[in-house]
RNA sequence: GGACGAGUGGGUGAGUGGCUGAAACCACAUCCCUGCUAAGGAUGCGUACGGGCAACUGUACCGAGGGUUCAAAUCCCUCCUCGUCCA
């Protein structure tokens, strides 16, 4: 959530900064208004509310003295009626308030580049050359269905569309990948943690992916829980609602989970393979740290994830999401993106962001230092998506005959 | 599924209608005393929002939401969570 008294002590700049992420500027115009309105009812609420607790104080004094109070509690009856309306008015403008609120993304950082869409995202460098091929290289899905790993048809017969099976090695090298980046995290640093797959609606609020983007969430039927659509909720949300002494920060996570989307908005897009499924593996990096730290961290966690990819020999590069690209609650991101010679591109396999302050203000996630209590900065990564990692392993250590070399790090891992 | 019981500040835990934003203890912080391996003393110590240069002050919050009342942590209702017992 936005920091209101940002926008109210200075709107032009706060607002520039926001219309940069696109968001329109009667909308902030809007929220500007409904907060002073609120501020205003609040305060006549609260002076009518001193009055009458005053006036109950001296209820029950006279009370003990025994003494009339017919003429007092026709005072304090008509003070009632006042109150109970303004509590409704400022009822209405604290609900007009908090949706407006809910709804206005994160300030992307300075340094963010300007841009539309993902063709504007500006690259920072490329690690890892991609390998010469001396015949034409098959696309993933080729791949996996020639050498058994991963039944497509079969993941739609037991679920729907853009679900799959993995067999035999898949399967295993799945495990192992997941496995061995755990382990890598670990020695970052990252403690391995196993959280909960279904969450509840506030754990959702507080990391922005609810009210805006409930249509892109699994829902489980009569109940308020959802399919958790990256570790980053439950794994952010732990810490909800609590106040962490600095000496505990930085707190650093990692964790294994599926991850549920329903790719409403993707129709048509990956339809083949395994780039966009419904239900895909992921492991995830999540940080909570102090204001002061959290560009290192967010530099730690990029480098975490290029690094593993770079252990397993994966060609990838590092781009800087632009201002149009970027996601609701991020502040800035870059996206590490694999080389992927079947389709002769790079492609999204992780993506690391900052939200500063935007998720500890939904969750209220804060830390006590010396004698004040700030909100601190929520950091996430994943540390690779695992279906897609498999992809980017399968192309890239292709040979001519369809078989697939395994990277040599992985070898412990599949037993 | 049924029957009880509980949910209070960082922790333990008092508090059955007004003087309780909340005792006490522990933890924590600052200061003082003492020199003997740790003890003693003083003070401070919840959160959010608003007003004031500030000292300070107003409002709200004792699992959540409603209700009764001039007044609720305290009474009533619903829900959630955790215990214990029964099926």
């Amino acid at each position: 959530m936005i920091d209101l008294k940002l926008l109210q002590n200075d709107f032009e700049q706060t607002s520039k900064k926001l219309m940069r992420k696109g968001v329109d500027s009667v909308l902030l115009e809007n929220l500007k208004n409904n907060n002073d309105a609120l501020k205003i009812a609040k305060a006549n609420f609260e002076t009518l509310q001193a009055a009458q607790n005053s006036m109950s104080k001296e209820f029950g004094q006279l009370m003990r003295e025994k003494k009339d109070v017919t003429e007092l509690k026709q005072k304090v009856d008509e003070n009632k009626s006042k109150i109970n309306e303004a509590l409704e008015m400022q009822r209405v403008a604290q609900e007009a308030l908090e949706s407006l609120a809910m709804a206005v993304p994160n300030i992307p950082d300075d340094d963010v580049p300007e841009g539309k869409d993902e063709h504007d995202n500006v690259e920072i460098k490329k690690v890892l050359t991609p390998k010469e091929f001396s015949f034409t290289p098959k696309e993933h899905w080729e791949l996996a269905e020639k050498n058994g790993w991963i039944d497509f048809e079969r993941g739609v017969k037991l679920a729907t569309s853009r679900f799959s099976v993995s067999f035999g090695m898949g399967a295993k090298l799945e495990r192992a990948l997941i496995n061995f980046m755990l382990s890598f995290n670990s020695t970052r640093g990252f403690e391995e943690v196993s959280v909960p797959a279904l969450v509840n609606r506030a754990a959702l609020e507080g990391t922005g992916q609810l009210p805006k983007f409930e249509d892109d969430l699994y829902k489980v039927e009569g109940q308020e829980l959802f399919l958790i659509p990256t570790a980053e909720v439950p794994l952010t949300n732990l810490y909800q609602d609590e106040i962490l002494s600095v000496q505990e920060l930085p707190k650093k996570m990692t964790a294994y989970t599926s991850c549920f989307r329903k790719e409403a908005g993707a129709a048509g897009r990956d339809t083949r393979g395994m780039i966009r499924q419904h239900q895909f593996h992921k492991v995830e990096l999540v940080a909570i740290t102090t204001p002061q730290e959290s560009d290192f961290m967010f530099e730690t966690m990029v480098t975490c994830a290029s690094d593993l990819l770079s252990a397993l020999e994966l060609p990838h590069r590092l781009v800087t999401l632009c201002t149009g690209d970027l996601g609701f609650g991020a502040a800035k991101t870059v996206d590490i993106e694999v080389w992927l010679p079947g389709q002769n591109t790079y492609r999204e396999i992780s993506s690391i962001s900052n939200t500063r302050e935007f998720q500890a203000r939904r969750a209220k996630i804060r830390f006590k230092d010396e004698k004040k209590n700030s909100f601190v900065h929520t950091l996430n990564g994943s540390s690779l998506a695992v279906g897609r990692t498999l992809v980017a392993i399968m192309e890239n250590f292709q040979n001519e005959d369809g078989s697939i070399t395994i990277p040599k790090v992985l070898e412990p891992y599949l037993h």
